[in-house]
DNA sequence: CGCGCGCTACCCCTTTAGGGAGATGCCGCG
DNA sequence: CGCGGCATCTCCCTAAAGGGGTAGCGCGCG
């Protein structure tokens, strides 16, 4: 039986410690590699080509989502498993679209962990069900626009629609028109409403 | 030369595998308990008597802030140091005043949590300076009060003031003369700015 | 005791946000 | 080529939010 070769990526020194304690104790899978953040990440994938990748999304530098979408194009076989504290469906659906294999919560038990690796390991997908329960949930909704999730963070950033609209070089009534698509799409009773959905789904950062 | 005995609190099972083996190689060091969430961690404190807790913030069935409080009302001496990713300056604050000695970050390396332990076991207050300038930056500002805090919460529910009224059982007028205090006090341009200021400043939960 | 603060409540007024309906130009896709 | 989605813009109207000031009432603290 053949050895899982694994690349973990995370800011958290203390979590990849964690992670290579999990490996030590499996005689089938070896820990080949150690990154911090999206960019360390490609370029550690370069040099070891390790059979699993275990990413973190919220990195300093570059976003585990972007480390993924670049892997994958470079590598099409790659497999990779999320490993975050969870972020809203966005996230998630926006990390499985870039190429993810799985995707894990840093709260659950070794041995899903364990178990996640072989599946992903054999060419299998793995997401847990309350994870594609979520995702499941918004597929029928219509995603906001790229404009519209711009015109959102400006509303987040406490901006009046005259202003945003002054910082976009539109007018003020398109300004409107956009929120006027995005509260029904979020399903938000006012602005502030959909700035909170749009964080707890994970379309906005805080 | 005494061994420190130490509890960590955390609900990600991998971050505290990481802790463990970072006491491992430590001979002066050793981890008597671990607990998942507040609750546990106020029993395993009675049973014990660690010298040295670790405490996450975040966590499910009871928060670390209450946790510490709780363990400090009936242990004046325990030495509690929070370990969390960062959650603004009225979180650390709060902790603090509950009566954390130190306050570490997730993202930290192993020879700060190490030194720290060890200040703190001595009898010492351990802060990092940035989270102490986080925190001094707002001692000057005026703290929302109770009220102030709960009529945020509503806002962030997407409630408009006349929703909020009722539920609180006051008049609108007064839920406005409470929004024209907050405003100013987050230094915010309006309701929303004041709800994603005061989510990143630790006031509210997302 | 008096003072400050928090909570309550009211007034007036302006600006902003939100809801409805309609319309144009652009671009990609079948 | 025509259709749909996206972004842009317009007009009208109502509701909500924000800014200003004033004020009573209870409570703790020096």
């Amino acid at each position: 039986m053949s050895v899982i070769r694994i690349l973990t990526v995370d800011d958290h020194p203390l979590l990849r410690e964690g992670i290579a304690a999990v490996f030590d104790a499996q005689d089938d899978m070896t820990l080949v590699g150690q990154a911090s953040n999206g960019r360390e990440a490609i370029e550690s994938f370069r040099r070891l080509r390790p059979d699993v990748t275990l990413m973190d999304l919220r990195m300093p530098d570059m976003s585990g989502i972007e480390a993924i979408a670049a892997i994958r194009a470079e590598f099409a076989n790659a497999r990779i498993i999320v490993l975050t504290t969870y972020a809203g469906d966005a996230q998630a659906a926006a990390a499985l679209k870039a190429g993810a294999a799985g995707y894990l919560l840093k709260n659950m038990v070794r041995k899903e962990l364990i178990e996640t690796i072989r599946a992903v390991h054999a060419g299998k997908r793995r997401v847990p069900p309350e994870i594609a329960t979520e995702i499941a949930e918004h597929v029928a909704d219509d995603a906001l626009t790229e404009r519209e999730v711009q015109i959102l963070q400006c509303v987040a950033a406490g901006k009046s629609n005259k202003l945003i609209a002054v910082q976009l070089a539109i007018s003020e009534g398109t300004v409107k028109t956009h929120m006027k698509s995005i509260l029904p799409k979020l399903d938000a009773s006012d602005r502030t409403h959909a700035v909170m959905i749009a964080l707890r789904r994970g379309i906005l950062d805080l």
